[in-house]
Parts: structure tokens; C-alpha cells; sequence
RNA sequence: GGGCACGUAGCUCAGUCCGGAUAGAGCGUCGGACUUCUAAUCCGACGGUCGUGGGUUCGAAUCCCACCGUGCCCGCCA
């Protein structure tokens, strides 16, 4: 209800200024502090002032009096305080809400007949995935859905390197070596057991002798050529260690989750000639210069040239992701793609050439995150530097057992069988793990540490899915939801600003997909959280009298349906009990 | 050297894009609340030159400039 209020507002206020033949581009409307009681407040009175020629309040009252009031349906009254117009919500308003909320899908909006792709994790497959990784599928995942929320068509990609050197080198080194010179796979499965030659390969090219190391060279280099020239047989033999090291990769992001429609294969644009075709569009680019017998773009507010075209003739990485985002633009309205901020300088120059090519590359966005670090320094796949994914869920899950069964004894309901501690264990630490990263913004760093990043106190996912579980005991002690619940009998406080903060949820999607910005999601759940528990302390619910019981009960309802809706937007599971 | 990002309480972070009402949480510390729908909860206290210095504005954590600190980037790597 909170857009469609913040809509009429809108409206009201510029007809209002219009009345009083003032200035409408500026309606200065906000969102007023935690304890003044107005859903909506308007701060254009500051600004008005000097033309009005009037002190800001009294600007505000002439203002607030030019608003038809009984003409609205989500604003009871147009107060001021001060400088400020404060609007303040109706009865419909909080009915509609606690009607809205009671849809299993409150939160979702409308369909924008929209398709969007998301890019995201797109990691090289050279190993396990590693927690300096993790931050992209976790926010990927969770940008994809809160789109998904937001009413667009969301195809989610994996794009695949599968032509680079390093995919090369470790091509030629599963070849090489042999399994008996290769220490134990830290764990069983192919990733870990694969990633054995890529690390020996390069240690091998760091260190080994001169002439064999040339040899190796020799052969990687006919790797790429072999690829370059579209030799069957060399797709073959690559695809062999990219599709195994994949397939354990997957695994893995699938444990968080984070599940792919499609995985891109960077070859797959050498393939099928679009490559080449690409090559000769930017061959005829004005500002494509042939340098040191190499084709490059010489492009405008960049100082370093992009390369296109090797000397050798063979293309690069952003030659084929050109191609690659052009495939995008032909098959979706929108493009989004998840990237760490080292890839801030390529990204730039993608968009600027795509732009020179003829693409309309508003439809093309970005989101940057910085790296996870250990406090001791970067993570590698290739040094083996880092904590894998893998140990950090299993770690994560092990102490949310430790939880769970350390509340066993004194529990005052509920009982729980051993299936029902597991499934706690995995949607608790699990949960903990990705809202401890979705819940920050990107940009910021961090270092990780474990006592941290498995704190499942206050801030935490389980804090907010405890909230779940409370509602759904209340909710499994009745039969059913009252359908006709009187909102009227939400008389106390904490229900309404309850369902004030639930009225928001809509909103609080609508600008997450715009902004790309889930974390915003998992703020508010926090809100959600505590606005619940004081509802929570306050208000019992079983014991009330019949018609408070009802809406109490329709109120829970819909705290439940918008809890887990807005966990669900960010990738976090929300446990029926705890 | 140049470009980009980040700097808010002892620690971890919201708020910054789009300037407005006494700058909000959690952790930690201290003190309280389980015969009541789950205490992974709640209540209270303590804690802040919003990196520094200028500027714009009626008003700046938020916009502009300079500087300091940290990270990332500046490959015919990906």
C-alpha cells in the first residue's frame, strides 16, 4: 500500500502547489522520522519559502490546507509540524495492508513483460570455489531474485572461460602428469581431485627446467590455436577438464543456492563465427588502429588501448565477451552482470566499444563487490591460498547443529526429531553465511573471519528467521487464518507500526531492482524483525479476545507470507521452527 | 604517476545515489526480564570531531574541491 500511497501523495501534493500557483518540480516527499506518525512527509516548504516570501512553516500550513484531504483514499489528514507536511495513512490504508499481506505472494509485483539476464560467479573452472569467490554467486543470486520479485524475467548465465591460457596450461597438465606424483585431493570430488594438475602445471612452468618448460609452452600454445582454428578434437580434449572441474564447481554453488539456467561457453562465440564477424566490425570502427602489428581500439576517455586482435592473430577474452554481450542484447531487454571491482577497467571499455558498435548499452549494467580477503592476506586457486566454500558451509552447518541441540533440553515446545535438527542446522548456517555477505554492500571489503561470518546472534539470518518460526507456532495452534479480519481491532502501537513496516515491503523490492541493490532487502528484514518481536511482546495472540484474536492472527499470517518473501528475495530459507 | 572504490561508536555495519526533523543497529561492557503464543528473544545504561580541511546551501554523514589512509586497476592474461 505504501507505493500506492506514496502515488497519491504525489498527486495531491502537486495539485496542492498548483492550487497555489507555486512550483511543482520539487515535492521534496520523504519518508519522516521513527517517532513522528506520518507514513509520508513533504520538505518542500523550505524551498518554497523564499518564493512565497514566507517562513517555511507557514508555507507548510498554507500547503497542507490546499491538500483535499477527503478526496484521498490512503491519507487520513495533511498536518504540519514545523517546516514539514506530514501526511498521516487511513483506515484503507492499514485494511488494504493487512488484506495484501495475507497473498502468499505479497511482495511480488506485477509482471514488466521484461526479460533480463544476469550474469554472475563466472569464475575460471580451475578448482574448488573458494569464499574469496563466494561473495559473487551469493550476490548474484540474490540480485536474480530480487529482479525475479520485481516482476522481470530472469535468466540466470554462467559464463564459461573455456578458451583462455590458464584453461590451456591446465588442459596440457592434466595430459601430462601423472596422478602418482599429485598429493591426496582434499576432498572427494572432481574439483578438488582436478585441480591437483593445475596447481602442479603451474608450479611445473614457475620452476622446472628450461627446456621442458619450452616444450610445455610449445604444446599450450597449440592448445589455444587448436581452439583459435576450431579444431574438433581440441574442444574435445578442453572440454573434458572444463566440463569435470564444472560439474564439482556446481555442486558446490548449488549447496548456497545458487542455480544457473545456462552456462555459457566463451567458445561457443568462436564457433559459431560471431567472433570473426565481430572482428571485422571493429576493424572498421574509426578509432581502430593496427599498432605493433596488433589490432586495437583506440577508444575516447581511455587511456590504455583495448586490444582486439593478437599479433598471432588469435582473439582475446574481451574480443569474444564482445561477442558474447551482443548475443545478450539479441536475446533479452536487459543485461546485468556480477563483477568483482578488478574487472571495473574492462567492463568500461566493453561497454564503451559495444556502445561503438551500435548497441544501446543503457540496457547493459553492472554491479562491482570487492574481493574477500583473509586477514593474512588474497585468496588463489592456483597458490591453493583460501578457505573453499565447501569448508565454510560444512563449518557453518556443524555450528548451527551444535545450536540447535544445545536448545533441545529447555525448549517450551515443539519437539524435534533428528530430521527436523538437520534441516534446522542447514537453512540456520547456510542462511548465516549468505546474509552475512548479501546483507553488506558490495563495495565494501571484507576479511573474513569465522567467528564473524558465523555470529547467529542479532543481525544475523537466523535473528530474522526466528521471526518465521515464531509465526508459524502461533499460526499452527489454530486451524485457520480469519479471512475477514477487522483491522480495527489492531489497536495497540506495536500492531501498527507492524503493519506499517509491512505495508513497505513492496516498495522495498521495487527499489532494490531498481538500484540493484539486495542488500537493502536483507535491511529490512531486520526492521521486519524487531517491529515483529515488540509486536511479539505486546500483543498475545491465542489469548486475545475473539475479534482481537482474529486480526492479530490475519496479522501474523501476513507477517509470515512478508518475512518469507523477503528472505526468499535474498536466497535465505525461512524455517517453519527453530 | 593516473583512474576507480572505500573511510560513520572500541569492533562489524545501516543511512550517502535522490541534502532536511535530536546520526541508527548489532557485537562487546554493565544492569534487568522466562509459572505467559519458542529467551537464536526483549528492556535499560554507557559509547560518535560521520577520515581531515575548505566550499555550496536556510540546512551537509549525504553535493563540490583539496588532502590523508586503505583496497583494486592501469598485460597482445582472464
Amino acid at each position: 500500500m505504501f507505493l500506492q500511497m506514496r502515488a497519491e501523495v504525489e498527486d495531491a501534493l502537486e495539485a496542492a502547489l498548483d492550487t497555489l500557483d507555486l512550483p511543482t518540480e520539487d515535492l521534496g516527499i520523504e519518508e519522516p522520522p521513527e517517532d513522528v506518525d506520518a507514513v509520508l512527509a513533504s520538505s518542500a516548504a523550505f524551498r518554497l519559502a523564499g518564493e512565497v516570501g514566507a517562513p517555511p512553516p507557514k508555507v507548510a500550513a498554507d500547503v497542507a490546507d490546499a491538500i483535499d484531504v477527503d478526496s484521498l483514499t490512503y491519507v487520513s489528514a495533511a498536518t504540519t509540524q514545523g517546516p514539514y507536511v506530514n501526511f498521516l495513512p487511513s483506515d484503507a490504508y492499514f485494511a488494504e495492508t493487512l488484506d495484501a499481506a495475507t497473498d502468499d505472494d505479497f511482495g511480488r509485483l506485477p509482471d514488466r513483460e521484461t526479460s533480463v539476464v544476469v550474469e554472475h560467479t563466472s569464475a575460471n573452472p580451475t578448482g574448488p570455489v573458494h569464499v574469496g569467490r563466494a561473495r559473487n554467486p551469493i550476490i548474484g543470486d540474490a540480485v536474480a531474485r530480487v529482479l525475479d520479485y520485481a516482476g522481470y524475467d530472469v535468466d540466470r548465465h554462467y559464463y564459461v572461460n573455456d578458451a583462455g591460457r590458464q584453461i590451456a596450461v591446465f588442459t596440457w597438465a592434466y595430459e601430462t602428469f601423472d596422478e602418482s606424483d599429485l598429493p591426496e585431493p582434499e576432498r572427494d570430488s572432481p574439483e578438488y581431485e582436478m585441480v591437483r594438475y593445475y596447481r602442479k602445471g603451474n608450479s611445473f612452468l614457475e620452476d622446472g627446467d628450461a627446456d621442458e618448460v619450452e616444450t610445455a609452452e610449445a604444446e599450450i600454445q597449440a592448445i589455444l590455436q587448436g581452439l583459435e582454428e576450431g579444431d574438433e578434437e581440441t574442444y574435445e580434449r578442453v572440454a573434458e577438464v572444463v566440463d569435470t572441474v564444472l560439474g564439482g564447481m556446481q555442486a558446490t554453488l548449488g549447496r548456497l543456492p545458487a542455480e544457473f539456467d545456462e552456462f555459457v561457453k566463451e567458445t561457443r562465440f568462436m564457433r559459431d563465427g560471431s567472433t570473426d564477424e565481430l572482428v571485422d566490425r571493429l576493424q572498421g570502427l574509426d578509432c581502430a588502429v593496427y599498432e605493433d602489428d596488433a589490432w586495437q581500439l583506440d577508444l575516447p576517455d581511455f587511456e590504455k588501448n583495448l586490444v582486439f586482435l593478437r599479433s598471432d592473430g588469435t582473439s582475446l577474452y574481451t574480443t569474444r565477451d564482445l561477442a558474447h554481450h551482443e548475443w545478450k542484447f539479441d536475446n533479452y531487454d536487459r543485461a546485468v552482470t556480477v563483477l568483482g571491482e578488478d574487472h571495473k577497467l574492462q567492463a568500461d571499455q566493453l561497454s564503451a566499444a559495444l556502445d561503438l558498435l551500435g548497441n544501446d548499452t543503457d540496457q547493459l549494467r553492472q554491479v562491482f563487490y570487492s574481493w574477500v580477503n583473509l586477514p593474512e592476506g588474497g585468496m588463489s586457486t592456483r597458490e591453493g591460498t583460501g578457505i573453499d566454500l565447501d569448508d565454510l558451509l560444512d563449518e557453518a552447518i556443524a555450528r548451527a547443529r551444535e545450536e540447535v541441540e544445545s536448545r533441545l533440553d529447555d525448549r517450551s515446545r515443539g519437539e524435534l526429531d533428528d530430521e527436523d535438527v538437520e534441516r534446522i542446522a542447514h537453512q540456520v548456517g547456510i542462511g548465516a553465511v549468505r546474509y552475512d555477505i548479501v546483507s553488506k554492500q558490495p563495495t565494501k571489503g571484507i576479511t573474513f573471519e569465522w567467528d564473524r561470518a558465523l555470529d547467529f546472534e542479532a543481525q544475523s539470518a537466523p535473528y530474522v528467521q526466528y521471526i518465521h518460526a515464531r509465526c508459524c507456532g502461533i499460526l499452527d495452534e489454530v486451524e485457520t487464518v480469519p479471512s475477514d479480519a477487522d483491522f480495527d481491532a489492531l489497536t495497540e502501537p506495536e500492531a501498527r507500526d507492524l503493519l506499517r513496516v509491512i505495508a513497505q515491503f513492496p516498495a522495498v523490492i521495487e527499489e532494490a531492482a531498481e538500484d540493484l541493490q539486495p542488500h537493502s532487502v536483507a535491511t529490512y528484514t531486520r526492521t521486519l524483525a524487531e517491529t515483529f518481536n515488540a509486536f511479539y511482546r505486546e500483543c498475545p495472540v491465542l489469548d486475545a479476545d475473539p475479534e482481537t484474536r482474529a486480526a492479530r492472527l490475519a496479522l501474523v499470517a501476513g507477517t509470515r507470507h512478508t518475512v518469507a518473501n523477503a528472505l526468499d528475495a535474498i536466497g535465505v530459507e525461512a524455517p517453519t521452527s527453530m
